[in-house]
DNA sequence: CTGAGACCTGATTCAGGATTCAGGTTTGCG
DNA sequence: CGCAAACCTGAATCCTGAATCAGGTCTCAG
């Protein structure tokens, strides 16, 4: 669980930063394309265009750099998340923004993200780090859009956090993954139906904006 | 993906059978605590209190004997829920109740589920199967439900499918796996408003069963 | 009883891969 | 320049653990 190993100093010079930053963008390819177990060092090096014994210069073993990539991947798919949320003010098309953002995430780092799941199995309490760190700001999220009506009130925010977590993951499997391509139009659209209908309050009517705000 | 590796025959003799199952049952053990990777063969047969060669007799290699518990992982979870589903009539209630079976077929393998999950890196293939495996059957009922009207005609089967694993799985984590329990009384109200909200069709009233049928 | 299968065994083999280390090479500053 | 400090290198080390195999041991049909 806790991992220690010291940690190796960051690099001084530009060059030693330049190199840091090839390890971590080969080790995206690696871990991404075969697993954590698979993937070698030497096989990282080589991609990264330097010798082997140079990794260890930079990270005092597999497991750090891999922990850094998980960290990595999670502040970049926050960022573009909360990107596409920006303007909008209304939570669900918030939610549907959101769902885009990170079907898109998904397609542009289709390696990176597996690295997130392996994670389970190499370290769990960073695996769990990931979610919990993702389900705060849902939640936080959720909880002012019940202050503001935009859904209704009897529901539990963090489960509501978790179910549409779990439904992103699932249709990112379903249709990036396996399929290769953003969900389907049909696809798409229930999903709009069952987040419209699940989290809107009772009464009010559906589609908050139009087409411009 | 497709891993062939001559499979061992069956064992003819009621011994043979038998030290084939305490091997399986090992296995469950084993690779539910430690992960694929981490568990040893030598561990396994010392858990099953066979020879380390005595393996090699039936399986022939340690992915042999992990695809072969992924399958009957999915046969047990599946047939649970089935029974779990069996009496009731109304789709609505069928998915409360098909949840709550989920959640303790979690409880009770825990180490087991984690197999299902460790099978993404292990067998990519075999993962997915597992979980198409599971979408058909769940097909399969939305539709007929749909036919008769108890939940709304405009979703996409498969995507509701998908979307209402995703949801049983990131439950399962954030309440089985990480909390040790089943989901808190909160959570569990929430999931059946967001269920009877999503599924149901726009005018019929909520709740169909009250306390009996 | 008995022997031919059917089963069992675990030390040993062996390949793969993380990590080390004993030197180079480069960079930048005085 | 001149020489630290900062980097780089990859062959060699060392360990782990899957898979093998050369012999036993059990079992039951005849």
């Amino acid at each position: 669980m806790g991992r220690v190993a010291a940690a190796r100093p960051l690099p001084v010079t530009a060059r030693g930063q330049r190199t840091r930053q090839k390890l971590i963008d080969a080790a995206e390819q690696v871990f991404g394309g075969a697993g954590y177990h698979e993937a070698g060092i030497a096989e990282l090096t080589q991609r990264a265009g330097v010798g082997l014994g140079t990794f260890y210069l930079y990270f005092p073993d597999k497991h750090a750099i891999f922990a850094d990539l998980v960290r990595t991947l999670n502040h970049r798919l926050r960022a573009d998340i909360q990107a596409a949320i920006g303007g909008l003010d209304d939570r669900v098309d918030q939610e549907i923004a959101g769902f885009d953002a990170f079907f898109e995430f998904l397609e542009r780092h289709r390696n990176l993200y597996q690295v997130i799941r392996q994670a389970e199995s190499v370290d769990p309490s960073l695996h769990r780090w990931h979610y919990e760190t993702m389900a705060k700001g849902y939640v936080r999220g959720l909880r002012a859009a019940q202050v503001r009506g935009q859904i209704s009130k009897d529901l539990d925010p963090e489960s509501v956090a978790f179910a549409l977590m779990g439904v992103a993951e699932a249709f990112g499997m379903r249709w990036v993954h396996w399929d290769k391509k953003r969900p389907s139009a049909a696809a798409r659209r229930s999903l709009r139906l069952l987040i419209e209908r699940a989290l809107r309050p009772l009464g009010s009517a559906a589609r908050s904006s139009g087409k411009k705000a």
